[in-house]
DNA sequence: ATATCATATGAATAGAGATTCATATGAAAG
DNA sequence: CTTTCATATGAATCTCTATTCATATGATAT
């Protein structure tokens, strides 16, 4: 069946029963999909700071309104925003803690790999 | 200049000063955005359990090589993994305790909301 | 040196998803 | 109850990127 020579039964055999479900890592997947994207992060980074109305964010980023609903309820649906009416305005804040502290565990991430952010980092730098 | 008549004056000068630069967050995002998808979420996954060459990944996932070492290469340049040789082949590996840290904290947000993973939530559910 | 095995890479394609535009909804004020 | 303000939503477009296919590279053994 394998094409391969290299005998890998052993490593093989040690995770095979250990991996996740398909599901779990979907999920996870998901989760760190919706962090994963500059609108989102950049809004969720203004949220880290202050409650927010949807207009106010689109000012704040330069985006428009439509585009800002619609990554709103992207974050909504993961649960890491959540909202409240305040007279016209719905009002955005984030979820929970687990938001700032997967946020600050990607930063710490970032810290100490300095100026190895992978946005600036190209295939001519490696090895 | 504006075209919005609630004041959010306030709320916008809390939060204009606090903003993480830009290249804060597009690195942030980058890195977050390499752990949201699938392929790579599934090899980190396998790795968690033990260090394997290319073709045992790629075996274990059902993935072609090709699209194996695609997806290591962007986790190699985010400094997810790392490789060494072992005679022919390349081994990889988890680079270090910031991504056990990073999946760990994104299972714990999964955990404290059962059943809403985004994956399988849509607009129905909410409100 | 040559052949072979394991992996890496480039270019093309295909698929997912973010933005835009137009419009709908929904609350509040008059 | 009609109008206006603030936001949400649907459809279309456009962008980005994961995969595939073909091939290159690089190490090892003969």
């Amino acid at each position: 069946m394998s094409e391969h020579l290299h005998d890998h039964t052993n490593e093989l055999r040690k995770v095979e029963g250990n991996l996740h479900t398909d599901d779990e890592l979907l999920c996870l997947g998901e989760l760190f999909k919706v962090f994963g994207e500059r609108s989102r992060i950049r809004i969720l980074s203004a949220l880290f700071e202050s409650e927010l109305c949807v207009f106010a964010i689109s000012e704040l980023l330069g985006m428009e309104q439509s585009a800002v609903s619609h990554q709103l309820k992207i974050l909504k649906n993961a649960r890491l925003v959540d909202s409240r009416r305040d007279g016209k305005t719905n009002v955005y804040f984030l979820a929970d803690a687990h938001v700032r502290a997967i946020i600050d565990q990607g930063y710490e991430h970032i810290r100490e790999n300095e100026h190895v952010c992978p946005c600036i980092t190209d295939t001519s730098d490696l090895k």
